[in-house]
DNA sequence: CGTTATATTGAATGGATTCAAGGCCAGTGG
DNA sequence: CCACTGGCCTTGAATCCATTCAATATAACG
């Protein structure tokens, strides 16, 4: 396994891959944070999610990348060819049925992705892109209440399909109901989970 | 295999089941049209995609069905309990790798229907969905310019993200400019493909 | 043929976007 | 050490366009 392996560090910004090329490697991000996202030939851009450690990329696709994957944060992550990840999921089912897991779990989060995209206002697609940050933290074991945000809020526009300025005062709503507290951009506190999820959307 | 098989056959709107429900058996789609959506507590809906048949559902989901499916049309189905289904797979590898891949496949439209949902407007969305329902029109052997689309106004309101209204006047402008012709509320006859698809966004 | 559900169209409203300005930091060079 | 610069974020004002509200038209169905 190990020498088919191979590591790579990424600073903030550079590109890992480009949508539409040959998918040769697959990834795991081993340290940092990065953001997937597809862009339109006019220059718009939809973010479709972020990586944190643990996670993988080009699991999913075929023939070639279907998205674009760049570093948030300085990143580091090991790498695999495709071919001899193939190989290697013949001889261990169970690697196949992780990665089937966490196919089925980025199927999920798209789909919520959906519902936020499609249906929630502003406020609440913000409401619930913090939610979605601290329930990540829970599972890896960070505080739950304050939350680092590397990424910058044209990144987050672009995940809600939202403008910056939008972002930004739906930011500076929910500070001034006293829901979260904003020392500076990149850190929230969440002061009042419980609103802030019914906020989101979670209300009657 | 044809043992454990069993079918079922729903009318128009009904349901087949819905979201939270334990899952208990896999789908798979034989005749008709159906959806599949998520629900706000305030009753706002996303429809997160259309089955047509040749589909599954319910692959993806873990203890609980992730969303309701509701028949458009009518519909014929065949279930598996869930329990016989993973047994069936241990037994045929096969049998998971068109699985798991179904579900990459799933994973990549949603992908496709962030970036509608996200970063298109309201007449790129509608040329989109028809552009999509061309495709599957084309992989089914259907003509790719003649389209039925059996869901209503609601539905693909519920789908782009919009309200029945903005898709009502998005047919009408898109007809207006000769790009479509509508004989009646659920066929479409696409005039300009290529020129629907700059309409899509897939324009400089 | 009449009734209900569904779709289209019109006018107004509202709220996100756009356009523009100002503030805040971090880094750089004087 | 301080002014300067550029990137990022916030805020304000004006605009635009999707939504809302309302009415009409059309289709589906008994």
């Amino acid at each position: 396994m190990e020498a088919i392996l191979s590591n790579a560090s990424l600073e903030p910004n550079q590109t890992l891959v480009s949508e539409g090329l040959p998918r040769m490697r697959v990834f795991s991000l081993t340290g940092g944070v990065m953001r997937l996202s597809n862009l339109l030939p006019d220059g718009r851009r939809q973010i479709t999610g972020f990586l944190y450690p643990g996670d993988y990329f080009g699991l999913a696709d075929d023939q070639t990348y279907s998205q674009t994957a760049e570093a948030v944060t300085p990143a580091q992550l090991c790498s695999f060819p495709v071919k001899q990840m193939d190989a290697l999921m013949e001889r261990f089912p169970k690697l196949k049925d992780r990665l089937f897991k966490l196919t089925r779990e980025a199927l999920s989060s798209a789909r919520e992705s959906q519902m936020m995209l499609g249906r929630l206002a502003p406020v609440e697609k913000v409401a619930s892109f913090l939610l979605l940050c601290s329930r990540r933290a829970e599972v890896a074991g960070e505080p739950i209440d304050l939350l680092d945000l590397p990424m910058t809020r044209t990144d987050i526009a672009d995940y809600l399909g939202l403008t910056i300025e939008t972002v930004s005062r739906s930011f500076t709503k929910l500070k001034s109901q006293n829901l979260i507290q904003l020392p500076d951009p990149h850190h929230v506190k969440i002061v009042d989970l419980r609103a802030l999820g019914e906020v989101a959307g979670w209300r009657a």
